[in-house]
DNA sequence: GAGAATCAAGAAAACCTTTACTGTAGCTTC
DNA sequence: GAAGCTACAGTAAAGGTTTTCTTGATTCTC
């Protein structure tokens, strides 16, 4: 039937085959019931010979609605964000949804031309994995009624929720833990600080060590830029010091990956000399050597928020009902890169313990 | 001017605006050159009071173009993909178009579903990386003219480009550079043997065990699904034999990542126990402790190649002249997974040698 | 059995652009 | 000074769908 190399049909051709007018077609397609099965299965039959697939062009150009949605994240070269963005998608195409995906490697340009391409193409609504988002570019997007989540959004803009995530409580736990273990001379890795997520977490690392009795000094906190390279220059600066703190908490877990290979080129081991600690429980923290103990962001959970929040306010269709704010829980999670500090007695004590922790192998969302 | 809360706006409103036809505002936001010095000022004031942007979708639908291209990955979640989306993304971007990603998670139904819906977005190419692709689907894109660029694709379809990954050359590499160490037994770890290119490369590594004198026996090879978990089961299966082999090549790095654990897990170390040699030299091979001694495929060659052929078979409207073949090299990057075989005499020298070779971190494509 | 009510299917408008075509004004050229 | 160009702006068609409105047929009601 369908030519060796036949250009799409068109909802015309499916009409004809099927001896009926266009609307029919278009009614069978979109499962409107007041059509004669008769009808109904000859169009079926036309659509099927004819591989028949919907103009989404111009499906959008009359409805209004592109079924698109925009995901911007920050880096898709760390494994955070394709674990989101592997569930946002898989919950997306779920429900009819094509993700357009926007990386803005922290810079306010890229951000600002990646919004600017999801506006043109039409997207229904925005999730901001960025972690620090231009107030402009959400005004904007607020201003052409675009439903946007960001993260740790300002919130009083209309169509904009929040996710706020609670960096204090997987941060206090964290440094609680190291405390427990006899931790006091604790270094925290930041994040690029123009990031305002990485500012916060920083905050909260102050406000935690300050809570265990600590007052952080500046030269208890080093710049870094979330990837491993940085991390592993942080960590490097931070061996130049005369005092080397017995442990080390960073923004995030690719940061703690460069800081894991800094230690083993000094010859150093993990925990014994230095316990690290890394931020956003990435999959591959279970598979460092040794596993990383890492304070969890839930990605998918984040995702799920996100795209549930979206969904709601489109469906809602003016109903401002939907959640304006949606908290994110933070929580540590002890792997084996976290014991006793070194020249403790209780070092030996350290394989009974920490050690003995079960790794657990979490299977994400598949 | 903007209201606070106003509808973008569409050709007409700027047309009005600037007291012109709509064909006239078309033009100068096109481009055309014929367009009096005068009006086109006053159009461009027009547009940026009003905040227009073009509707994409009328655009597409007139112009049966979208400006977008489908990219189609196995796993995002393997740092691989997000490593050559990224060099995609940025050049598909500076050339004006969109991308539209798919992931399979090597299932055949999720990559009819991932066609399908790139075809229903009328993407004008398709970019396979998943690395075994389904005839039929290659037939139908071909079918409705749509170009497509495929890893290791059959080479007689019409616009359907083939990007030849050479395995052997980079395997070879790497079992000449065990053999030369002391290894002959060597094993290897598949990917899930139903993907064609992990097939290939297991049997190019068959093939360059024998060219060092040794016949694989079917002990010597295990299967695994190019994951971490994948990796680590594959190696307990492998520590339950009588035999253990001295060096162990994975069909891809997160296989290695997966064996790395494995190993330590079981307290022995690497290269001085067992060496281990990845596949695809991702970024984090240089971060693993110890830094993975790793086979490159260059993820952004592959995106490069792959976009350039796209936009050629694109530009060239039916010029069938673009190659319809490319290679893509591969090549052996020694860190310090791979040593001598344990229990050699030479074992001290390995600190001189394999130890010393210099870590230069690569700065991939930014 | 006739008029009203119900229902399904077709005709046509609308969505927002691009672009081929048309028209007009100002030049050139003889 | 008139015929023919050129240059540019505007008109209208086209693109593939959804959806409202219209029409025609059938069923129902009295």
């Amino acid at each position: 039937m369908a030519q060796p190399s036949s250009l799409p049909a068109d909802i015309r051709a499916v009409a004809h085959r099927a001896r009926v007018s266009i609307a029919t077609v278009s009614r069978v397609v979109n499962q409107v019931s007041t059509v004669d099965p008769k009808l109904a299965e000859r169009v079926k039959r036309a659509v099927q010979e004819l591989r028949y697939t919907p103009n989404t062009q111009a499906r959008g150009l009359v409805s209004g609605r592109s079924r698109m949605i925009g995901l911007i994240v920050s880096q898709i070269t760390n494994p955070f964000f394709p674990e989101l963005i592997q569930s946002f998608e898989d919950k997306a195409v779920r429900c009819g949804y094509e993700i357009l995906i926007g990386s803005t490697n922290y810079s306010t340009e890229r951000m600002t031309q990646c919004v600017r391409r999801m506006v043109e193409r039409k997207v229904e609504g925005v999730a901001v994995m960025t972690f620090g988002m231009d107030e402009d570019l959400l005004r904007e997007l607020s201003r052409l009624r675009i439903p946007v989540v960001s993260v740790g959004a300002a919130q009083n803009l209309d169509r904009v929720t929040s996710l706020a995530v609670d960096y204090g409580q997987g941060i206090d736990e964290a440094v609680q833990h190291l405390a427990a273990l006899g931790h006091r001379k604790i270094c925290f890795i930041a994040g690029p600080l123009k990031v305002r997520s990485a500012k916060l977490r920083e905050m909260a690392f102050i406000a935690a060590m300050e809570r265990i009795g600590v007052k952080c000094s500046d030269d208890s906190i080093l710049e870094g830029d979330h990837t491993m390279e940085g991390g592993l220059a942080a960590a490097e600066r931070m061996f130049q010091r005369k005092q080397i703190p017995t442990a080390v908490l960073c923004s995030n877990d690719m940061t703690a990956i460069g800081v894991l290979h800094a230690v083993s080129d000094r010859g150093m081991q993990v925990p014994r000399d230095i316990s690290i600690i890394g931020f956003d429980d990435i999959h591959m923290a279970q598979f460092t050597v040794p596993p990383l103990t890492s304070i969890r962001m839930s990605g998918s959970d984040l995702s799920t928020a996100a795209l549930d929040s979206l969904l709601a306010t489109l469906a809602g269709s003016s109903a401002d009902s939907a959640k304006r704010q949606i908290r994110i829980p933070t929580r540590l999670v002890v792997r084996q890169t976290s014991g006793y500090p070194r020249g403790t007695s209780n070092t030996a004590g350290l394989a009974a313990t920490a050690r003995k922790v079960p790794v657990k192998r979490v299977k994400r969302d598949a």
